[in-house]
DNA sequence: CAGATATTTTGACAGATGACAAACTTTGTT
DNA sequence: AACAAAGTTTGTCATCTGTCAAAATATCTG
């Protein structure tokens, strides 16, 4: 549960400039993140994120064109970083594909708990609905993600049509980061999500296990009849 | 699907005062919601949402003592309204437990799709983790969601334990909650979101009934297990 | 170490923001 | 119609915001 002063980014290399550069650069998106996480997007401003690091306002604009450029390269940093722990998290992998899922599973939940990812998720979905540039990035992110669960998705329950496999991953995941807002850092049933890996392990492997195809077909609106997946 | 200018508010009437000020508590009240559907947070200002009304920026100060107070204001009309629509909701109800479940489940997708739920509650939540009232207030919502939600899953599953049965009831609201950020209004799962509705529903419906006792204890962290709930 | 380039500070700007007070208008009641 | 209470506008305030340009400093290369 790494605290500290916020390493969870990951920097691209610039182009040409001083070593001075990059580690100004690295300064500024690590004070915006601090100030995002602690403080929330209302206090984000060129004058907190300079006095969070050291730097002087004016600075942070030879690093940065604008404001929204920065909380893009923001983005971009914290996205990287995400999707690189994924895929260190799938390598780690497992013995057999249910294995796989569940750990998956299990690191998601667990990184949930973490005071950035619960504080700057949400700020990143609410920014996602005005800038273009943003939804675009998560989406990218999500989809990734999509790419590595619909793999054991698809190893759980070979059978299952791609785009009915595609819908139910979609589904896992939202309701993976649905948890966010009521078992993340700080939120009331934070102390339950031990408890939520198990239930979220078992409820969706045995749901993807025992899917059978033209279950997820869906039937009019507002009437949907409960049934357990299939005769299965 | 009410798009058109926002009735989604509940209001309390107000002690006092001339018809004239519960209708201007009401215009500013609806004009902020417009502009933080429409625009986001960044963009709630008083001046903007003067205009938005008709009225001068001013004015809004006679009613709301600070920007703060209106925004909690607005939070308390948001989210009188949405447990007024899920209490309506349960009522209509359905025949068996399974049907009530499943209903209301589809009734909670459903409202996510809409612009104003899939915008207005990543705002809150972004909101929630910087402002004690908001956090609580939202907490509330959630709370009187999860009563309805456990009754229901207590009926699907009368031998679950209370607290097990409270941690999955959590698990499940969070679950749908999460399906705003990929199926909401302008996501891009939003046209699988009937499909979605038929699996949260089959998913949730048949691991309460599947659980027993015991089912939902946490194993070792990293390392769950990957098995259906128990022998059932 | 000289000099070119990169970084940093300083200071300033126009515009926006939340808040407020005083003057003005409307509303409802007697 | 008179009048007090409620609502509204107007104008103003101090503060904050993002951005920029010019001066000052630091870094690296040859």
């Amino acid at each position: 549960m790494p605290e500290a002063h916020y390493p969870n980014l990951k920097f691209v290399p610039r182009e040409g400039g001083y070593a001075r550069g990059q580690e100004g650069f690295e300064l500024i998106l690590k004070a915006a993140l601090s100030v995002l996480v602690d403080q929330g997007y209302r206090a984000l401003t060129l004058r907190g994120i300079a006095k969070d690091c050291g730097l002087k306002a004016g600075n942070i604009s030879y690093y940065f064109k604008s404001k929204d450029d920065l909380v893009r390269a923001l983005l971009e940093a914290v996205a990287g970083s995400y999707e690189a722990s994924i895929e260190e998290a799938v390598k780690r992998g497992g013995d057999d594909p249910e294995r796989k899922l569940t750990n998956l599973i299990a690191f998601i939940l667990d990184d949930i708990t973490t005071r950035q990812t619960t504080h700057i998720f949400p700020e990143l979905w609410a920014l996602s609905n005005h800038d273009p540039i943003v939804k675009e990035r998560l989406e990218e992110l999500y989809g990734r993600e999509h790419v590595h669960f619909d793999r054991l998705v698809r190893d759980v329950n070979p059978d299952l049509p791609a785009d009915e496999r595609g819908v139910v991953t979609a589904f896992i995941i939202a309701a993976l980061e649905g948890t966010t807002v009521f078992a993340g850092y700080g939120k009331s049933w934070r102390a339950s999500m031990p408890q939520m890996q198990t239930i979220a392990a078992q409820c969706f492997v045995a749901y993807v296990k025992a899917m059978k195809p033209g279950d997820s077909k869906a039937l009019a609106t507002g009437a949907v009849a409960a049934q357990a997946p299939s005769p299965g």
